[in-house]
DNA sequence: CGTGAAAACTTAGTTCT
DNA sequence: AGAACTAAGTTTTCACG
């Protein structure tokens, strides 16, 4: 498997910053024909480092305006436990990250909600119902200071 | 300003799994014409609900195995601190996430690195050079049990 | 890697309901 | 108003040099 050079790293910033650029624009970019991008962009997406393309959505418009990051200590470390727990976090669409963690909690959540009222009715509805859960600390985010998909390359 | 109905709700959703769809394929999905998919999109883009597209990057082929969490408590609360702070946690790429926080913390970082050894490196290079700070504590992702971008539509 | 041609797609104008 | 149809302009895709 080739390693990334140069080119291939500054197509991979421009593809994360422009998904949908077109070759002959990204040629122009970084300095080469529209085939050869294309091309290289084959064999990034074959080799997996593209895993793919998304549209990206603004939270406020879809009532998405809170995070919440949410710390799991669970009642044990058997691993039937860790899996139940796992499977019904998995179902809980506003959990859009779950870290098994080391240290101190077991688990950390970070989840998107419309207020503190939606995540109030998450926690009832979901949250409190989680199995093997010994306890359970939310902390709200006041302000995203910064917060990006963009991996640096 | 409009609001989403269920046929922009299935074109959103399609758009987060498949950025790069045509507007045909698209169509049959959601069961409408190309050309009325294209002028929902148009639409959907000038109200800011499509911020823009990504190509998503494999962690891994980029040397960026690692995710840590950074809570991070300031020495004070003035608006000259945060500020400092926030400007500087601002230049440093690794740091894909920060949030003010309400609660315990005054921060919460997410950071992603190649390895432990990575972190310790700009541990040492950046995080403990950041202004204000009065107290750091680090924990380590041990695995993504889920990890999306894509929120729920 | 670049050039060029064919196929596919995007995009805008028009008509219909 | 919004959806379907049509046609011109781009873009992707894949030969070959």
């Amino acid at each position: 498997m080739t390693p990334l050079d140069d080119i291939d790293r500054r197509i991979l910033r421009e593809l994360q910053r422009t998904g949908r650029i077109s070759n002959a624009e990204l040629g122009d970019a970084v300095g080469l024909s529209a085939s050869a991008c294309h091309r290289r962009i084959a064999r990034l997406e074959a080799q997996g480092v593209i895993r793919g393309y998304a549209a990206l959505l603004d939270r406020t418009h879809l009532s998405r305006r809170t995070t919440v990051f949410v710390e799991i200590t669970l009642s044990g470390q058997a691993v039937e436990i860790l899996d139940a727990f796992e499977a019904a976090v998995a179902r809980i669409p506003d959990v859009l990250e779950c870290h098994l963690m080391a240290g101190t909690a077991d688990y950390l959540l970070k989840v998107v909600v419309e207020d503190a009222e939606a995540f109030a009715a998450l926690h009832r509805r979901h949250l409190a119902r989680l199995p093997g859960v010994a306890q359970m600390q939310s902390s709200f985010s006041l302000r995203r200071v910064r917060d990006t998909t963009e991996l640096p390359v």
